[in-house]
RNA sequence: GGUCCAUUCGUCUAGUGGUUAGGACGUCAGGUUUUCAUCCUGGUAACAGGGGUUCGAUUCCCCUAUGGACUACCA
């Protein structure tokens, strides 16, 4: 068999919303698999929704993602240019094909014309098809006569191309993920192939690409199932071999019905592009939110895919060796923002306490604090374990930076006794001396202490945990204070006593 | 409305003509942690409904229901 050659084909008319950056993946895993190519190709041939940015931001989406794209607008290649618009000039011709082998035709009725129409069978509770029903009732080169309509082109009037739909006939077909379906064409309806613009439709310019390009699958969403028969028969009208198709099932919302939309992100908080769009109506990014782009692929490889083993963790690599299409799942899958984050915590945890120390140390840098590699990497150690996101390990650590300027009034009812602050008093001398100040050497040196006291431990350590952090959390006491120190555990002790005891 | 597609725990999913219907996320409980979180262990929870076919259907077929996509000179 031939190599096997992919594309990614997305208009550039806003951001990449994270269905496409699958539709992407999928693509380009299966390309990998199998040792073809991926072909990014974009079709701007609607230039009235055309937004600047969007090309750029596709081409950042996947290169954030780890998808590497083989033939495209910056990487080249053989079948060049890779953007609809710079193929403009080969499309007529093809069109005129159609035209001459008598499966296609030219349509002058106006925009205004058709949705009279459209409305006026909506009406009567009907749908108004453009199709052999009424074809010959309107205003084209099939109804007028060849005098007429000459004249018509002649004089420059506006007019379309349309395909000829066959009246009635079954088309069957193959979906790689569906199986056979087949549909009856008197239900479907003479597409617009070419427009008056100039400017071919989807349906035009995606195949005379895909035949051009050599494409031998076309992986795509689902909402081109039905369009498919069209597709079928127009390379059948061109006597060209059609690709294999798959159609991928569509992500759906979190909650409620319909297809996972912007809203559902700003509503729930979650993300639902791959990087924040500057543009207008600006959108959040899995990028600035903080996601590892690996655990951003490996959460969408297994949303619609699954490899039949109970392996969650993924690489690319791995993505690519146990990727088929055969098992993606046939049903839509709603999005769940909660295994997003776990996915995320997965990564981190493998990442080294050392690139964790790294990427928090910019977070500090930020907040003007500086501390060094060597006790950053510490610190990490204390806290990787509880955080999703590096920017999670402020929340558990900004006590380790800074006194804490107030104590947690429920837990000071709670915890805080009448001999607390005579404890501690005894504490920092306790502390004081010790003069290697370790985890170990102060822990030992304090359970020494309460044990030869017949103190109770419970209530010593919360009354300095207090004093310490300000509440009852965080990583072990001992750890904590022999990271920042002994001469600010102890002023943080002698200013808890006071300010607790005051009120 | 019409056409097409789909339907296993709340969610992502595995799976088979005869299984205790498996895993993960979430959730709940217990344990560890003298705190919180993590972590560990355990529990909860599903074959949309109705007809067939069959000795036997979650699995095969049909119908219904529900969900989705499409129904533009948009992709």
């Amino acid at each position: 068999m031939s190599q096997v050659r992919v594309r990614f084909a997305p208009s550039p008319t806003g951001p990449l919303h994270i269905g496409g950056v699958r539709t992407a993946l999928y693509n380009y895993l299966f390309a990998r698999k199998n040792n073809g190519v991926f072909i990014l190709r974009i079709e701007d041939t609607d230039q009235t929704r055309f937004v600047g940015g969007a090309e750029e931001y596709i081409m950042d989406s996947l290169k954030w993602s780890g998808i590497v794209v083989d033939e495209g607008i910056n990487e080249g290649g053989d079948y060049a240019p890779y953007r609809q618009s710079d193929r403009k000039h080969i499309y007529r011709q093809y069109a005129d094909t159609l035209f001459d082998k008598g499966y296609a035709y030219y349509a002058f009725d106006t925009p205004e014309e058709l949705e009279a129409l459209r409305s006026a069978s909506e009406k009567e509770g009907k749908t108004f098809i453009y199709n052999a029903g009424v074809r010959d009732k309107l205003n084209n080169s099939i109804s007028l006569s060849a005098v007429e309509w000459n004249a018509k082109l002649d004089r420059g009037e506006p007019y379309v191309i349309r395909f000829k739909m066959p009246q009635e006939e079954e088309i069957h077909f193959n979906d790689l993920i569906r199986g056979h379906i087949f549909v009856n064409t008197s239900t479907l309806d003479d597409k617009v192939l070419f427009k008056s613009d100039g400017m071919p439709t989807y349906h035009l310019a995606h195949m005379v690409d895909d035949h051009m390009m050599k494409i031998t699958h076309v992986i795509r969403g689902e909402e081109w199932l039905p369009s498919l028969p069209l597709h079928v028969l127009l390379y059948k009208a061109y006597g060209w071999d059609a690709p294999l198709f798959a159609h991928l099932p569509l992500l759906l919302k979190p909650d409620g019905k319909g297809k996972l939309s912007k809203r559902d992100g700003d509503k729930m908080g979650f993300p639902v592009f791959p990087l924040f769009w500057p543009y207008g109506e600006t959108a959040k990014g899995y990028r600035e939110d903080g996601y590892y782009p690996e655990a951003f692929i490996n959460m969408l490889a297994l949303l619609g895919w699954n490899p039949g083993t109970e392996q969650e963790i993924f690489s690319m690599e791995e993505l690519i060796n146990a990727f088929s299409l055969d098992r993606v799942g046939k049903s839509g899958s709603r999005f769940d923002p909660e295994k997003a984050k776990w996915f995320n915590h997965q990564y981190l945890q493998r990442r080294t306490n050392n690139q964790l120390a790294l990427e928090f140390r910019e977070f500090l840098r930020a907040k003007g604090f500086h501390v060094d590699m060597v006790r950053l990497e510490m610190l990490i150690g204390l806290v990787k374990e509880r955080v999703s996101f590096v920017k999670d390990i402020w929340e558990q650590t900004d006590f380790f930076f800074k006194a804490p300027e107030g104590y947690d009034p429920d837990m000071v009812k709670k915890r805080w006794q009448a001999d607390s602050g005579r404890m501690l008093n005894e504490l920092i001398s306790i502390l004081q001396g010790v003069d290697d100040f370790t985890a170990t050497a102060t822990e030992s040196a304090v359970k020494t202490w309460i044990e030869s006291k017949g103190y109770n431990t419970g209530s010593i350590m919360n009354a300095f945990r207090l004093v310490i952090v300000g509440t009852l959390r965080g990583p072990h006491m001992f750890d904590i204070i022999s990271w920042i120190g002994k001469g600010d555990t102890i002023n943080r002790i002698e200013k808890g006593i006071s300010e607790i005891s005051r009120k």
